[in-house]
DNA sequence: ATTGAAATATGTTCGTA
DNA sequence: TACGAACATATTTCAAT
């Protein structure tokens, strides 16, 4: 069965083989073939045709930050003042390194921010020194995640 | 120069190692290696300590939904009757597969979810089938990220 | 698209310092 | 911890189907 759409047409064997590899990115591509039943020179040239695609991004080390004394997960919806050029605050967003996302959204704010912390002062500081000296942004309203439950990719 | 926290314990060289590898957790380490100007089996030997010490969780293929026709990520907070078993409202969102991302939350909303779906359709289906339905869930606020500007993991 | 086999590259172990 | 050499696995290529 083939799963068709605007850009990437991929069947249930590169399913498989994807939903392996964003499970574990070093799980041997021969140890996959076996389980399909196909040898590894199928798997390596299915894989080299997804990455072609586009539709692979790369490979990332996952760590606890926990263990680091990244502690304090939060999120902070901003608002924007109308006059700014919103692609220059996200620049500087960019820079502060605390902040690990950042979205255009629907809603009252204008931007979304994901924002990963040693200890709820050092969010505070980040608040503080880096985020509201950003030209434009006017005001920001902050949550905590208390414990995060679900961390997972789509499974496709 | 180390870095001391209440768990882990690492130094440069283990920062190096671990920034390498969150970027591309393919990276050969014999190259790292080289970079940093010690042996594979040094770097080995680090990267096997750091495994022990619980810092490395996995590493994980990353591919863009986008390709596969998921085009809406959205964010919704929701409120739970206070009755509920909060337990059991995630254990149920858990097995909504659209759900990547839930967290126990300060402020208004008492859980914070991050949604992937095709399109803005998929997203009200979501919302009103599987999410609205669940026990103990009686309101919720939802916004849709326009555009992802930052995604990355914190460098350490 | 897939295979099998060869060639190359990478990961892993271990005795020693 | 780190090294270096030996060893074990994995990836990559390729001619053939």
């Amino acid at each position: 069965m083939k799963v068709v759409n605007e850009n990437v047409v991929i069947d249930g064997i590169d399913k498989t083989i994807l939903n392996f590899l964003m499970e574990d990115a070093k799980k041997p591509i021969l140890e996959i073939a076996r389980i399909i039943g196909i040898t590894g020179a199928a798997v390596h040239q299915r894989l080299r045709k997804l990455e072609k695609a586009g539709l692979i991004e790369g490979s990332k080390l996952m760590i606890n930050p926990r263990l680091l004394g990244y502690k304090t997960l939060a999120f902070v919806g901003v608002y924007l003042d109308k006059a700014v050029s919103n692609p220059q605050a996200v620049k500087q967003l960019s820079e502060i390194p605390e902040v690990i996302e950042c979205h255009y959204t629907t809603g009252n704010w204008s931007i979304f921010i994901k924002i990963l912390c040693k200890d709820n002062e050092h969010l505070m500081q980040v608040l503080n020194k880096n985020i509201q000296a950003i030209e434009g942004i006017s005001r920001t309203e902050t949550f905590i995640s208390l414990n995060q439950q679900i961390k997972r990719q789509i499974k496709i």
